[in-house]
This record gives C-alpha cells, sequence and structure tokens, in this order.
RNA sequence: GCCCGGGUGGUGGAAUGGUUUACACAGAGGACUUAAAAUCCUUGACCCUAACGGGUUUGUGGGUUCGACUCCCACCCCGGGCACCA
C-alpha cells in the first residue's frame, strides 16, 4: 500500500495545518482540495482488474445528462449514498466497481442548437467537463479510468452494433405507425414529453400522424419481464408499476358469428324454386348467396357443402346451382341459364370459385341491377396455368376479354381471395383482376392448394366474418347485449357491404381518426358511438341477435380491437348502454353472508325473493325505517315478492301495509339483486334470499289505517338518510350506500352466476372457464405492453444503421462500417423531418449489397437505447472490437447495487431489463437481470418544500453550498435529512447543524491534537463502561444502517456518540480522546466524511490512507447492558420504571416493580389478575 | 375513476406490537465575552397541579389486544403512478 509522504504533502499545501490550527471550525477548503488531490494522484480508488469470485460489489448510479444548468443538489443525494455504500464495502474487503458516466446524447442540446447556433457536441463536452468538476468536488469515490460518454462514436458504435443484433434477430423492425406529433414545432415527441394531450414546450395540442418508424420488439419479453421481477430486490412499488405497465390479464378469447338478421317487408330478390328444394317465404327474406363453381365443378364439391351449412347457420339463404356443361362450358350459356333461373338484385351475393369468376364477370355487366357483393376465389384471367396442363375446353369457353368497368358498376363491393400456395392459378391473375375492378384483395393461405380442400376456414372469414373478442369475465358473457368494434377495426371493412347505415359509419370513424389525443382522453367524456345497421352479432351463449356497434371507447391496440359489451357489469358499458337504451341484463349477483346473523348449521334453508323498499319524505332528507318489536333490528320497509310477481308493485304493498303511507311515487330500483344468505331468527329458518331494493318519494303524507296486526310487529321511525349505515340488512347495505351516493353503477365484482341457464348458481370464478368452454372460446393471455418505439426525428442521438436501395430494399450497415457517424453540415431548424435528411455527407451512401447509390435512414435512436446497455459498457470501457468483453462482464455484472430516481421506474428500468434478456439469449451475458437489488433516491425540495425550479427562486446551488459548508458537510447533510427515497425539503439551518457536528468532530481532536491516553471508559456520570458499551452499539448501529440503506439514522448515531465523547471530555478534563475509541470513530466516519476522517487520521499519525483500512467490529458482550429499565405498567399504563439487573428472572423484576411507590399506589387493593412480562422490556399488571 | 405511498411537536424526522417524539433545526433561559459571533449547559407537546403526580395526544371514527403510531374496518386529507387496457 501507498504511503502518504507527509513532507510533500505538507509542502504543497502548507496551509493545512495551521489554516484551522487553534480554531473552533476546521478550514474545509483546504483539506478537501488538499485530499482529493492526494487521492486522484495516488488512485486510491482504482478498480481491481480481477475480481475475487464472490468478493465483487457493482455499485452504480443512474448516470445523469449533462445539462446546461451544472449539477442539481438532488444528484449528490443518490452518489453519496452509493459513495458510502462503495466505501464501506472496500472497507470490508470487497473489490468495488463503482463508476461514473454521461448520458450525453438528447434534445435539450439540440434545441440549444437551434436557438443559438452552437453545435451540440460542442455545448455537450463543455457541460460535461463542468459536472466532472462539480462531481469531483464531491469527494466520490468513482474510477475515472471507466468513464463513459453514449455521443462518443467509440460508444455510440456499439449501440448501433446492438441495434444490428437486434435486427438480425427479428427483434428490431419498421412499420407504420401513429406517433405523437406536435403541429407546432413540426416534430414527434415521445409519450413522455407529451403532458395531458399537450406539446411540453410550447402547449399545442399534439395529433397522430402515421409515419414509417423502428420498433423493438420488447413484447415478445412481457412474460419474462413480469417473471423476472419476482427474483429482485427492488421496491415494491416500482415492481408493482412494471407490472401494471405490463399489463398481464388472463381471459378468454370467443367468437361472435355475424348474421344477416330476419327483416320483413323486403320482396324475395329470387323469385324461383332453388335446387336444394329450400321455400321461399314470400314477403320476408334474407339477403342470398349465388356461387358458382369451378370447371368440371357441382355445388358438391370443395368447400361448397361446407360453405353453405357455415351459411345457412348464420341465417343466410343459399343458391347453389349446377352449372350446365361444367366439363365443356360455355360461358355465355351458363350466364344466360343463370339470367332465366334467378333474379338479382341489390342484396344479391355472388360467390364463385377459380372458373366460376369467369363466369361472374361476364353475368354482372349483362344485369340491369347492381348487386351487393362479388367475391371472387382464386379466380383465372388468362387460359395460362402453373401446372402447365392442358385445357383446351377453357380456350374455347369465352373470349377472356372483361368488361372491367361494367363489371365495377355492377356491384356495390368486389373481393377477390388469392390462395399464396396456388398450384393452378399464377399468382398476377387474382392480382390483377383486383387493380382492374380496384377490389379488395385478400391473400390467404387455403388448407389445400387452389381452395380444394372441403373446409376453407378463411373463405368463412371473408365471407361471413366472426368477430372475435377478448375478455377477462367470460363468466358474464349470458349478459352480453351489444357487441363494439373499434373505428379502427379493419373488420369494418370486410362487413362494409352489409352495412345499411354506413354513410354515417364512415362519418364517425373519419371523425374519431381527427380527435387528438387529448380529446380522446379529456376527463368524464360524454362515450359516443354508432350502430352497425343491418348486421347482427350471435351471442354463443344465448344464442340471441345483438347489435353490434362501434365506439372508441374500444380501442385497436389491446385484445382483438371488438368486445362484447356486458352493461350489468362493466361500468363503460353501463354508461354506453344508458346512453343509447341498450338492454341491460344482470347475470352475476353479489354473494353476500350476513356476519351479524350468519346462517346456523342444522337448520331450514330457505328461499326467498325480497324487496326493501327506501321510501323518502316529501319534504325532508328522511327515510322510513321499521323497528321492529320482536327482533332487535331496524329494517327498510321489506316483505317477500311472489314468484312471478312485480318486484315494484310488491314494495307498493308492503309499503302500504306496513306504513299506511299511499301516495308514493317511484323513484328508481338498484340496478342488481343481491344474494344474500342469513339466518332469520323470527321464523327460525336459514334464509337465501335475492334481494330487491326499490326507491320511492312519498307525494305527500296522506295515510291509511294501519291494521293492529301491523302495529304490533314494528313501528315505524324516521330516520336520516346519513342512518342508512346502521339499518339491519347489514351485509347488503353498503351496495345501498353507493347506490344512495352514486346512482346507478355496474356490479363490477365476483359472485353468483344468474339468467344463465345451467350455469345459474355457480360462483362466478369457477364459471369462468366452464362458460368458456361451452362457447367455444379459448384462453388468452393479454399484455398492455406495447412495443418499443425508438426512432426519433432528432439529429442529436445515434444514427440508425440502415440504408434503402432501390433494387435491394432495406439494407443492414456490415459491421465493418460501422459507426455511422454524425454529420457536422446540418441544418437544425425544425421541418418536420430529421435533420439529418438535409445532411449531403450523411446522404452520401452505397447499398452495401449492390453498391449503386442508396439512401440513409435519417432517423436516429431514442436515447433510452443508449441507457439500457452502458452498464455493461463500465466492464470494459476502452474495448475496439466489442461492445464489451464477455469474461469481464461476467467477472463483474450483474450490477448488485443500482440507485436513482424513481421517475425511471418504468422507462430505463424496463428498457434495460429488456436488452439484457436479448443478449442473454444471444449469448452475450449469462444472465437474466441486469440489476440485482434497487433503491430509489427521493427528489430534494426547495426550502419552501417546493420543486427546485428557476421561476420559483428556490434553487439551490451545490456549488454554493460546497463552497460555504465543505463536501463533507453536504455530503453528510443530504445522508441526514430523511429516509433517502422520500421527498425533502432543503434546509439552510439544517445544514449548519451538520456542519457543527463535524466542527465538534474535529475539536475532539484538534484542541490538543489527538493523545493517547488512558481508556477511562466512565460517561459523564461516571458510570463505568457505558462508553465502551456506546461505541460497540454505536458500531452495531452505523454498521446495519448502511446495510439497509438508512443512513439518516446511521449519521444520527454518530452524533449521539460523539455528542457523549464531547461530554467526557468534559466532564473529566481529559484532554484529548482514547486513542482507540478515536480511530474506531473516524473509520465509522470516513465513508460519510471522506476528507475529514482522512485528515484526522493522518494527525493521529498514520501514514497510509484510512479509506484502506477495515472496517470496525463490535463485541456483542460489550453491548449487552449489565442493568435495564423495565417499564411497569399498571392496565397497560405506564405508572413507573424499575431498574434491575440484566436477565433477571420474571419473579424478581415483579417484586422489584410492586414495591415502587407509585405503582404500589395502584395496585393497593386489586386483584392481579394477569401479569405479561416481556424480557427486558416491561412489565404489564392486569387488575 | 382505479392502483400505490403517506399523515407523529413550531420544522426535518425517530420508533413496525411494549415508556411516542431518538437525532437535528428553530425557540426560551443561563455560562463565557466590554459586546457580538462561536462554544458549552439547561429547557422543550397540550390541559389540570405550588409540587408529587394525573389526564389528553401519532389525520378522524370504530375494532382486535394486558398493551396499538404499528394489526383490522370505515372515512377525511396530502403526494405519486395509471388513465376508457374489456
Amino acid at each position: 500500500m501507498n504511503e502518504y509522504d507527509h513532507k510533500k504533502i505538507e509542502k504543497k499545501w502548507p496551509a493545512s495545518a495551521k489554516a484551522s490550527a487553534g480554531k473552533q471550525a476546521y478550514n474545509h477548503r483546504i483539506i478537501e482540495r488538499k485530499w482529493q488531490h492526494v487521492w486522484d494522484k495516488q488512485k486510491l480508488y482504482a478498480t481491481p482488474k480481477n475480481p475475487r469470485k464472490g468478493k465483487k460489489q457493482y455499485v452504480l448510479d443512474m448516470f445523469p445528462y449533462p445539462s446546461g444548468a451544472g449539477l442539481h443538489v438532488g444528484h449528490p443525494e443518490g452518489y453519496t449514498a452509493t459513495d458510502i455504500y462503495s466505501r464501506y464495502l472496500r472497507m470490508n474487503g470487497y473489490d468495488v466497481l463503482h463508476p461514473m458516466g454521461w448520458d450525453a446524447f438528447g434534445l435539450p442540446a439540440e434545441n440549444y442548437a437551434i436557438e443559438k447556433g452552437i453545435y451540440p457536441k460542442k455545448t455537450t463536452d463543455a457541460n460535461i467537463k463542468r459536472f466532472r468538476e462539480q462531481i469531483k468536488s464531491l469527494g466520490l469515490s468513482y474510477d475515472w479510468a471507466r468513464e463513459v460518454n453514449t455521443s462518443d462514436p467509440d460508444y455510440y458504435k456499439w449501440t448501433q452494433w446492438l441495434f444490428l443484433k437486434l435486427y438480425e434477430k427479428g427483434l428490431a423492425y419498421r412499420k407504420e405507425a401513429n406517433v405523437n406529433w406536435c403541429p407546432k414545432d413540426q416534430t414527434v415527441l415521445a409519450n413522455e414529453q407529451v403532458i395531458n394531450g399537450r406539446c411540453h414546450r410550447c402547449d399545442s395540442e399534439v395529433v397522430q400522424k402515421l409515419l414509417p418508424q423502428w420498433f423493438f420488439k420488447i413484447t415478445d419479453y412481457a412474460d419474462r419481464l413480469l417473471e423476472g421481477l419476482g427474483k429482485i430486490d427492488w421496491p415494491e412499488p416500482i415492481k408493482l408499476m412494471q407490472r401494471n405497465w405490463i399489463g398481464k390479464s388472463e381471459g378468454a378469447e370467443i367468437g361472435f358469428e355475424i348474421v344477416i338478421p330476419a327483416k320483413a317487408g323486403i320482396q324475395s330478390p329470387i323469385a324461383v324454386e332453388d335446387k336444394s328444394g329450400s321455400p321461399t317465404r314470400s314477403g320476408m327474406t334474407k339477403p342470398n348467396f349465388v356461387f358458382l363453381h369451378a370447371f368440371k365443378g357441382s355445388p358438391s364439391d370443395d368447400f361448397w357443402p361446407w360453405l353453405k351449412k357455415e351459411i345457412e347457420k348464420r341465417g343466410g339463404k343459399v343458391y347453389a346451382p349446377q352449372l350446365p356443361d361444367p366439363a365443356e362450358p360455355d360461358i355465355e350459356e351458363q350466364a344466360d341459364f343463370l339470367l332465366k333461373n334467378y333474379k338479382f338484385d341489390s342484396s344479391t351475393v355472388i360467390v364463385t370459385h377459380s372458373l366460376g369468376g369467369v363466369l361472374a364477370m361476364k353475368l354482372l355487366p349483362r344485369l340491369n341491377v347492381k348487386i351487393s357483393h362479388l367475391i371472387m376465389v382464386a379466380p383465372p384471367l388468362r387460359t395460362i396455368f402453373l401446372d402447365n396442363k392442358p385445357r383446351p375446353a377453357l380456350n374455347k369457353c369465352c373470349d377472356w376479354k372483361f368488361d372491367f368497368k361494367k363489371i365495377k358498376q355492377k356491384a356495390e363491393l368486389i373481393s377477390v381471395v388469392k390462395d399464396i400456395g396456388d398450384n393452378i392459378v399464377p399468382a398476377d391473375q387474382p392480382e390483377e383482376i383486383a387493380g382492374e375492378l380496384s377490389a379488395r384483395f385478400i391473400e390467404v393461405k387455403a388448407i389445400d392448394p387452389h381452395f380444394h380442400s372441403p373446409k376453407e376456414p378463411e373463405l368463412l372469414n371473408v365471407i361471413a366474418p366472426s368477430i372475435k373478442i377478448f375478455t377477462t369475465r367470460p363468466d358474464t358473457i349470458f349478459g352480453a347485449t351489444y357487441m363494439v368494434l373499434a373505428p379502427e377495426n379493419p373488420l369494418i371493412q370486410n362487413i362494409e357491404y352489409r352495412i345499411e347505415n354506413r354513410g354515417e359509419v364512415k362519418e364517425y370513424i373519419e371523425k374519431a381518426k381527427k380527435k387528438t389525443e387529448l380529446q380522446r382522453t379529456a376527463l368524464e367524456k360524454e362515450k359516443t358511438g354508432v350502430e352497425l345497421k343491418g348486421i347482427k352479432a350471435i351471442n354463443p351463449a344465448t344464442k340471441e341477435e345483438i347489435p353490434i356497434w362501434i365506439a372508441d371507447y374500444v380501442l385497436m391496440g389491446y385484445g382483438t380491437g371488438a368486445i362484447m359489451a356486458v352493461p350489468a357489469h362493466d361500468e363503460r358499458d353501463f354508461a354506453f348502454a344508458k346512453k343509447y337504451n341498450l338492454s341491460i341484463k344482470q347475470v352475476i349477483a353479489p354473494h353476500v353472508i350476513d356476519m351479524i346473523n350468519p346462517p346456523k348449521e342444522g337448520k331450514k334453508n330457505t328461499k326467498r325473493i325480497m324487496v326493501h323498499a327506501i321510501v323518502r319524505h316529501p319534504k325532508e332528507n328522511k327515510i322510513i325505517s321499521l323497528k321492529w318489536k320482536s327482533q332487535p333490528w331496524q329494517t327498510f320497509v321489506t316483505g317477500g315478492v311472489e314468484e312471478g310477481e312485480d318486484v315494484i308493485k310488491a314494495a307498493e304493498r308492503e309499503v302500504r301495509e306496513e306504513t299506511g303511507y299511499k301516495n308514493l311515487r317511484f323513484v328508481g330500483k338498484l340496478p342488481y339483486t343481491i344474494f344474500a344468505e342469513f339466518f332469520a331468527a323470527h321464523k327460525d329458518v336459514n334464509r337465501a334470499v335475492w334481494a330487491n331494493f326499490v326507491m320511492f318519494e312519498l307525494v305527500n303524507l296522506e295515510q291509511d289505517e294501519v291494521t293492529e296486526e301491523e302495529k304490533a310487529k314494528h313501528e315505524v321511525v324516521w330516520i336520516d338518510v346519513g342512518e342508512v349505515r346502521k339499518l339491519t340488512p347489514v351485509a347488503e347495505i353498503k351496495y345501498v350506500v353507493v347506490w344512495l351516493e352514486r346512482g346507478d353503477t355496474a356490479y363490477t365484482g365476483d359472485g353468483i352466476v344468474l339468467n344463465s341457464d345451467k350455469f345459474n348458481g355457480m360462483d362466478s370464478e369457477s364459471a369462468k372457464w366452464e362458460i368458456t368452454k361451452f362457447v367455444g372460446g379459448q384462453p388468452k393471455t393479454q399484455y398492455k405492453l406495447r412495443d418499443w418505439l425508438i426512432s426519433r426525428q432528432r439529429y442529436w442521438g445515434a444514427p440508425i444503421p440502415i440504408v434503402y436501395c432501390q433494387d435491394c430494399g432495406m439494407q443492414a450497415i456490415p459491421e465493418k462500417d460501422l459507426p455511422v457517424k454524425l454529420p457536422t453540415d446540418v441544418d437544425f431548424r425544425p421541418t418536420g423531418e430529421s435533420p439529418l435528411a438535409r445532411s449531403k455527407s450523411f446522404n452520401k451512401v452505397k447499398c452495401p449489397n449492390c453498391k449503386k447509390s442508396a439512401r440513409r435512414e435519417t432517423d436516429t435512436m431514442d436515447t433510452f437505447v443508449d441507457s439500457s446497455w452502458y452498464w455493461l459498457r463500465y466492464t470494459d470501457p476502452k474495448n475496439d472490437k466489442k461492445p464489451f468483453d464477455k469474461l469481464r462482464a461476467h467477472r463483474w455484472c450483474p450490477v448488485d447495487t443500482y440507485v436513482g430516481g424513481a421517475e425511471h421506474a418504468v422507462l430505463h428500468l424496463m428498457y434495460a431489463r429488456f436488452f439484457c434478456k436479448a443478449l442473454k439469449d444471444m449469448g452475450y451475458v449469462n444472465f437474466n437481470e441486469p440489476f440485482l437489488k434497487l433503491r430509489n433516491q427521493g427528489l430534494i425540495l426547495g426550502p419552501d418544500g417546493q420543486k427546485m425550479s428557476k421561476s420559483k427562486g428556490n434553487v439551490i446551488n451545490p456549488d454554493d453550498v460546497v463552497a460555504e459548508f465543505g463536501a463533507d458537510t453536504m455530503r453528510m447533510y443530504e445522508m441526514f435529512m430523511g429516509p433517502l427515497e422520500d421527498a425533502k425539503p432543503w434546509s439552510t439551518e439544517g445544514i449548519r447543524g451538520v456542519k457543527r457536528f463535524l466542527d465538534k468532530v474535529w475539536r475532539l481532536f484538534e484542541k490538543h491534537g489527538a493523545l493517547p491516553h488512558p481508556s477511562p471508559l466512565r460517561d459523564r456520570r461516571g458510570r463505568d463502561g457505558e462508553v465502551a458499551s456506546l461505541l460497540d452499539k454505536t458500531i452495531k448501529k452505523v454498521t446495519e444502517d448502511i446495510v439497509a440503506f438508512k443512513f439518516n439514522t446511521a449519521v444520527s448515531a454518530m452524533m449521539i456518540l460523539v455528542n457523549e465523547f464531547s461530554a467526557l471530555r468534559q466532564a473529566q478534563g481529559v484532554n484529548g480522546i482514547d486513542k482507540k475509541n478515536a480511530e474506531t470513530l473516524l473509520k465509522l466516519l470516513s465513508p460519510f466524511a471522506p476528507h475529514l476522517a482522512e485528515e484526522l487520521w493522518q494527525k493521529l499519525g498514520h501514514k497510509t490512507s484510512i479509506h484502506r483500512e477495515k472496517w470496525p467490529r463490535y463485541d456483542e458482550k460489550l453491548i449487552k447492558e449489565d442493568s435495564v429499565s423495565i417499564v411497569v405498567q399498571v392496565n397497560g399504563r405506564v405508572r413507573a420504571t424499575v431498574k434491575v439487573v440484566a436477565d433477571s428472572s420474571e419473579e424478581h423484576v415483579k417484586e422489584m416493580a410492586q414495591a415502587d411507590s407509585n405503582a404500589k399506589k395502584y395496585l393497593e387493593g386489586k386483584i392481579i389478575k394477569k401479569v405479561v412480562y416481556v424480557r427486558g422490556k416491561i412489565i404489564n399488571f392486569v387488575t
């Protein structure tokens, strides 16, 4: 170990000893600068090259963004915490990696460039320099040889490299996406820069804009990100926030078929009998399907019989003729046949297979009406086939010339379905037809090539789509009374041709698109929507037809973009149903068991339907209650409902009978029935009751006579509405209270299933899976997490290493060409595209594949990408071959302790975890979680308790604090303020107190030098052994508190010790304190106040650094007190304290306590029923 | 609206089932000093009492317990996160 040459130090810092000598306070300016210089020279905090296995600790701070404002007093809080912990670990023999660096890319530098025209690198480098100096002035023990800077090409080269690796793995992809766009600043904004739907800089409303963007596929890791949280030591609230962000929901995916509802009054479009012989009911029919089969085919071939059945199941009427001469077809003749036998009209849907499509294209121009929909499955356009088989019959079947314009005019909607695995019709033919006809073009994979399988489910999706929904409450499906699609749901286009109010629907969709984020998420926004008229869905549980709506309260980005609406059991659906008058059907009843009169074992069980009437006074805010004479009950007006009887009528009857009031006005009914179980004492039976609540208001107080029989049972008492809580149906009453306060609401909890056929009576939780099975649904897990959008139309970030070539498409930059450097010939002014797009030098690039000139990706990466892996770079910061050496990373990682602000709870911490897992899968690291232990630091507020800000003028500058009080005081004060994770206000008075403490320590040594002197282990009151005990207790407390990150109480423990030393010295007139004790104190202090501790340590005559010393141990035996104070309580109240020898027997303590004069007063003449004795703490007499 | 965290002297906070207010700040009184600063000592919730002592008190109300800041229930207030996630 390097020894200090005190002579040399003295020579360079001659003032240091004298500056403070004889003064009450020490000179922090000189001492701190001196030791910072010496430590730096000696490389005291260099990281060991090869940490010993099991002896390594990686202690990390979240690296700062080097802003122009310089260091904030909040920064040193976390830095001091990790510094204390690192120093503590080193003193306990650990090899510690404790680095610092710069999250240097980001918006402010670029905005500054826009404003002042100063190149971002220039401002950033200057800011880093200032930050580094400020951090160094705090005496933090970072190993500066490992400094990293994300804006350095040597760093972002590897950020780009990691991007390419993710790209190779399919974890980086490009797609069109809606992004936040600020119309005033002409730029895309990150989600976190949008505050309440407004731009954080200019406050204009942010709109959604569709742009091609790069994403990282973090959703692939949703489950692992969730699972990993169980294994790491992080603050619970942070873990919870991540869990919520990932948002895992278990539920079911269930299909709802779309049907064509029966309608009266529409003329049958086809007035002839069909081959299948199905009767055509006159005056009432459904839209009709006409099937046109293929060459050599028949309606019993291929998918036809299956499709017919499926469509009929959905209420469609199908006509599937056998076409004349299928093997030697004459298209014109076939068309004649159809025209002769069938009548087509605006509701007709023609479905064709293969050559049937040619027939349809020849048929349509000859129609004098417009049909609804033409669906051509794998239609040919020419007689060129993939199998090269000659088909002479086809060559002569028609002229293969089509009047596309006319065809287009004769169908409302045309769809062309292509099989991507087709082995007969070449791919370009259906495509060309679709193009000519401007038709909907759908590419699918058929089960058998060219749709030859007896079942082709994809076709059903085109012809009769079903709506897939995700729900976490399949148990409520019997109560699904309507469905809702998100306005963006592409399914709407599929079924559009059947929608009667198309114009209205389109208008709604357009309006929804134009809405700003603010309007869509506006508080208490009223729900809007439009019904899709002309189609219905079938509730798969009830088989009933239910309406389909579109509404923007359903989001496309979650689940399937469609829901089944259960208004009775979902708040949103409830509000929507109320507004649009949709039916509400209860299928779950809250299940309550009366805790005061619970059902009794062995009693008869009876079932009843009951109604409770809440009767309001005509003028006052009072309601009627009945006070029972035979029971200790006070109830609403209450009674049974006969099977089939109207609940409201029954309630009216009861009110009349029991109270005589007769002029009632019905106000409302609790929208759900409650299932309650209790013991009915007056009848001596158990009751299971369906409880209904009805509210009336008395029009006046006119009253009929009440029968004597009723009068004998109970008396009418008016009570305040606020007292409802006290009434007797205790278990149900909480729902009534909510009803009275908030009005009608949906019941969203669990309970007993009702109105659900064979599932009635089950509890909702167990019904979930049973019902899912019953309706043919699948269990499904959904996540809220979306993929991470990393594109930024910004300059000051790492360029995305991709080029676009006209011939070869998207191409990755080869590794050898990295880094893609940021150009300097840039105009920063915002125009809506990335500034990189306007750099000439940047865009001079050749396609890595064909070497022709190509276009560069001009977006840069989100700065969160840079910070997702910096913790790995610290383990190997100078490597120019790889981002980091695997072995070196493995020696130090994962990070053992990570400290930073809670504002990164989701973003940075989630992204870094994602990177770690992706790197693990690619074999670059061998662990799953980057940060094993995480601790948050709280905000430091201004002295006024407000968040520090320039405009409020409450900013504390750390430079000023260090200048006035010194780094040691600043460090210690920030630790002493309160718990690390709490937000706490700065107090200028408070920091003085800490300085006073350090001065006190200084005087303890300084006044007479540090003297070796005989250990007078007596405290100021002359008691032997107390100081020794206190010293060991302090070691214990400080040690435990550092490990637990409870630095505030560690500081207070040292204050207590120093106060004791100081008083001891005064009381005994001793010059200085015992050397051993002094050294222990300094060691405890050294992680907190490293400069002062080192200075005093050297003064004690040492030549090596205190920071290389071993952490002090304590002696359990010394901590144990010889005598203890026992608190004497009588009936739990403190009456005295008695002093007894430690480990006294209970008997002895009891005697001593009873002997105490004050305790005696309270025990005199009382019988002691019980004595509670807690060893060494308390004795309680119960009389 | 939902989900977290919190509410303790004049102030920052300590105590996670056992004497509420450790430690520090501010305040009051005293010592030293010509004086101030600095330092040191004493004091320090509220009400009753001359005092011994007693009573009340950890946001409010209730409960569990010999005993509750601590555990349970309801409510109020503050801070943070999410926000139509089916």
